[in-house]
DNA sequence: CCAATGTTTCGGCGCGCACCGAAACATTGG
DNA sequence: CCAATGTTTCGGTGCGCGCCGAAACATTGG
């Protein structure tokens, strides 16, 4: 059975602490060069090369060259969700209590961030819970669903569902299936991920709410920001 | 980062041929011994015993003595979803049509089996594309839901979808959340999981519908079961 | 055209581990 | 208690591959 085997050499190749570091850094889902997925991995310009040709040729990676550059990242959506589904059970009942912070780099990025094209960390959770305290979404241990409240609040924050479903070839009829629970890392309870969690994303990002930190998938959240996200969902900034 | 290091180990495991034969083996939710599961992988019993060990203390199977047998299975179902997820990425995109059809064996495989607790295969398939015609559920790329029209078909068939609603202490309102796609490697298309594929499976097992073949994911249907599908979803046994 | 920078290729070293044979250990049935 | 069967432990061999230094190749700016 040859899927059998392409699984094994898949697998391994996420399997290796070089490569696996830089499938983690690419999964903010933007595009990184040899060199930056080199210092991300800890190792020489030589053996990222390496990794990178080996996961690029296996299909994991896109590579886009620009200039002296290349720019590597996820090839689809698929290899992100592998990437969750690893490391969710990666973190399945790590005995340890409260997580170490080891520095304000992780602080930041436990705070906020982003996971592949959603958003992850205290703040993903908190618009999670202020969706489903609200009744805009509904819950299942591996699927969701948007509810007409939910449509007529993402309007409200300038945010079209119905462009959304468009995309997908869809009539406006609801409630809608436009989102999946992703488990967080940091946190240990479901963010919002599908479609709808990355129009949500991309939305924040286009409306000055969320800023990207240099060279981290932390994102802070501007007063704009907190302003939009506490009208709209009653999420306060932290203490 | 102590995640990092978790997650390379993690799909490290997966990585080898030997250990991912073993997975894939198990991906029919039943137990197996350590002798079977050797000779699914083909190698010896010693072996197998190493490679058992070091899965079971990475907590990715779950191990049962019973006599002189020790049966495994996978831990819980976040194993299996990565399973999919990995075995999903690796058959992306794979240009061999059509498939080779290696033996009468594979032949069973593709044409129904379980897929560690939900149906897949030709009969996977069509169920879900049965369901999503009569517009029982309703489907996106990663989640999906069950219409009230769903909710009767189930009725009919004798599966009550208020139990299965119930063990997750849900109040009875419908369209629900309680199905999700998985992305079947043989066909290519998606078929039933979640909570309601699930609970379809094991009614079907129940009812005498489908009938597990030796040694194997594969089952067949049995007359009552083309009768029951066919009645309630128009699905007619293969020419 | 040349120096600087980013990236890949080549060659060689060394560790890790998958594998098996032999033997010990565990459990059951007679 | 003994033989049969299932499983694990131990010891040793060999291959794969992750790693880096050095050098070649590619691209850009001056």
């Amino acid at each position: 059975m040859a899927t059998e085997a392409r699984f094994a050499e898949i697998a391994a190749l996420a399997g290796d602490p070089a490569r696996a570091a830089m499938l983690h850094a690419l999964m903010d889902g933007r595009a990184l060069t040899a060199t930056e997925l080199a210092r991300a991995a800890r190792v020489t310009a030589q053996t990222a090369s390496s990794h990178l040709a080996r996961l690029t040729s296996a299909g994991l990676l896109r590579v886009e060259k620009q200039g002296r550059h290349r720019y590597h990242c996820l090839a689809y959506s698929g290899v992100a969700q592998m990437i969750e589904s690893i490391m969710r059970v990666a973190s399945h009942l790590e005995i340890q209590r409260p997580p170490p912070a080891t520095g304000p780099r992780d602080q930041a990025l436990r705070a906020a961030r982003t996971c592949y094209d959603h958003l992850a960390g205290r703040l993903g959770v908190a618009l999670m819970d202020a969706l489903i305290r609200r009744e805009c979404v509904e819950l299942s241990h591996d699927a969701g669903l948007l509810t007409d409240r939910g449509v007529a609040l993402f309007g409200v924050m300038g945010l079209d569902v119905a462009s959304v479903t468009a995309s997908r070839g869809r009539t406006a009829r609801v409630p809608r299936v436009l989102l999946r629970p992703c488990l967080d890392w940091s946190e240990r309870r479901p963010h919002l991920a599908g479609a709808l969690g990355a129009a949500l994303c991309a939305h924040s990002f286009e409306q000055g709410w969320i800023r990207r930190l240099e060279d981290s998938r932390a994102v802070t959240v501007t007063p704009a920001g907190w302003r939009a996200f506490g009208d709209a969902l009653g999420i306060r900034p932290p203490a």
